[in-house]
DNA sequence: GAGTTTGAAACT
DNA sequence: CAGTTTCAAACTC
């Protein structure tokens, strides 16, 4: 319907536009000595996106390898730094190495090589590639080669931009330097629209000083109607990675429309914004959630993004893991409805409550083997067995056995042996997590 | 379909 | 960070 309402302000404007490093923490760029890098990075969730498209992949003996489920789609990243050496050259021109990230099989497979030598002979600047999650990074470098951070002036940073963005294959919206900057890059027009770059220019300086340089966050693409932001491109890549589960996620066919009057569906408020997608056959009100408002959509995604870096990200965690099925990342706040309303999220979700959740008269959670009863009422702490299994315990399995997978490769084992080890470490884990859900249980 | 309840998000 | 207000979905009648 999207008829004209009362015309409301939203809260975020240009006085909120001070957003930098809040995505790039935790990514790897800081680890990147003598490096003065451009990088894209693109927070990735339902399905990882492949809004960047790279070409190729060179097999190399050094490259690391990670099993697609030990990567949070949640938190993958992909950078693409660049490498510049001063020595060399006067300007500041991106390059691309083969240095690329292809899914085979499935595993993904990061690789760096020999960096090749521009058309036109000289040796200056190149690009590399690296896929890092928040828990674990990984690198591709080019080894052997040292190289200092080279003053860029906006005319030499927008033509690197425009050449890293050229490996983009359809629009979308990028932040640069942790959400200081938008940009704006559809491959199918001349470079990167940069929303802010006057600010950007006049901060370059101190950021390359500092050693951090650019960072691009790819916020999604702009010219979608009414699919997710971070909608994947290639199909194989897309089926190893988990989805957004339903009710947290919508895709254009079944999600529903929104009933929105007054926030013209640029708060998280409204459903189809804080999923990622503009509406589309909503029954809103003065509706600025989409194409048309494209600017004023990508403030306000900035705007939230700002406040919160995991806005966009889904509030249910781990719904592929088995007899627990999954976690609200937040854990509600439900004081009323015992949890067995829809207006819990957690309910909602299809998902218990855990000792993460704040809520007063609980009733959504397992009450276990031979204890209590949906009738009985609880306090977060006391659920079974999520009081033990928490998220916190699960990341921790996890980084057990990511650990020794690394272990493993560093001591060259066999996949064979590399895969006992894992096993082995994961038997463990579920070891100790029985017997605290036992001692648990009997005191 | 109108009014009420509810809890997340936004605001102070 | 806690308390309050705003908002839109869920629910009730």
């Amino acid at each position: 319907m999207n008829s004209p309402a009362t015309e409301l302000q939203p809260q975020y404007n240009e006085e909120h536009d001070d957003t930098a490093d809040s995505s790039s923490k935790g990514c790897c760029s800081e680890r990147l000595n003598n490096v003065c890098p451009i990088s894209i990075e693109i927070p990735i969730w339902s399905g990882p996106t492949s809004n960047i498209s790279l070409p190729g992949i060179v097999p190399n003996p050094h490259h690391h390898t990670v099993q697609s489920e030990m990567l949070d789609p949640l938190n993958l990243r992909y950078h693409i730094d660049s490498f510049i050496d001063p020595y060399q050259s006067t300007q500041c021109q991106l390059t691309y190495s083969d240095c690329f990230l292809e899914p085979q099989l499935s595993q993904y497979h990061l690789v760096s090589g020999p960096v090749p030598a521009p058309p036109d002979g000289s040796h200056h600047n190149s690009v590399s590639a690296s896929w890092c999650t928040n828990e674990h990074s990984l690198y591709s470098m080019m080894p052997g080669e040292l190289h200092k951070p080279f003053p860029m002036d906006h005319q030499q940073f927008q033509e690197g931009l425009t050449e890293a963005m050229s490996h983009i294959t359809h629009p979308m919206v990028c932040m640069v330097n942790g959400g200081e900057h938008l940009a704006l890059v559809n491959p199918h027009q001349q470079g990167p629209v940069l929303l802010t770059m006057e600010s950007a220019s006049a901060q370059r300086n101190d950021t390359l000083t500092q050693g951090k340089g650019y960072e691009v966050t790819v916020l999604g693409t702009s010219s979608q109607t009414a699919g997710p932001l971070y909608e994947a491109q290639d199909q194989p890549f897309k089926k190893q990675l988990p989805t957004r589960n339903v009710g947290m996620f919508c895709d254009s066919k079944s999600r529903k429309p929104c009933h929105c009057t007054r926030s013209q569906c640029l708060k998280l408020y409204c459903e189809c914004f804080s999923n990622g997608v503009m509406c589309s056959n909503c029954d809103c009100s003065n509706c600025h959630n989409n194409a048309e408002h494209e600017m004023k959509r990508l403030k306000a995604i900035k705007w939230c993004l700002g406040h919160n870096p995991d806005a966009f990200r889904p509030k249910i965690a781990g719904v592929k893991s088995g007899a627990v099925r999954g976690w609200h990342n937040k854990g509600c706040n439900c004081k009323r409805s015992g949890c067995l309303k829809r207006y819990c999220e957690c309910y909602e979700a299809n998902i218990m409550c855990t000792s993460g959740c704040k809520c007063v008269g609980c009733r959504n959670y397992d009450a276990g083997p031979q204890t209590g009863s949906k009738d009985k009422i609880v306090n977060a702490k006391d659920k079974w067995p999520v009081s033990v299994i928490t998220p916190a315990v699960l990341e921790g399995v996890g980084d057990c056995l990511f650990a020794q997978a690394e272990m493993a490769e560093r001591d060259t084992q066999s996949p064979a042996q590399a895969e006992h080890m894992v096993l082995c470490e994961f038997g463990c884990c579920l070891s100790q997590i029985a017997k605290t859900m036992f001692e648990k249980k009997t005191n």
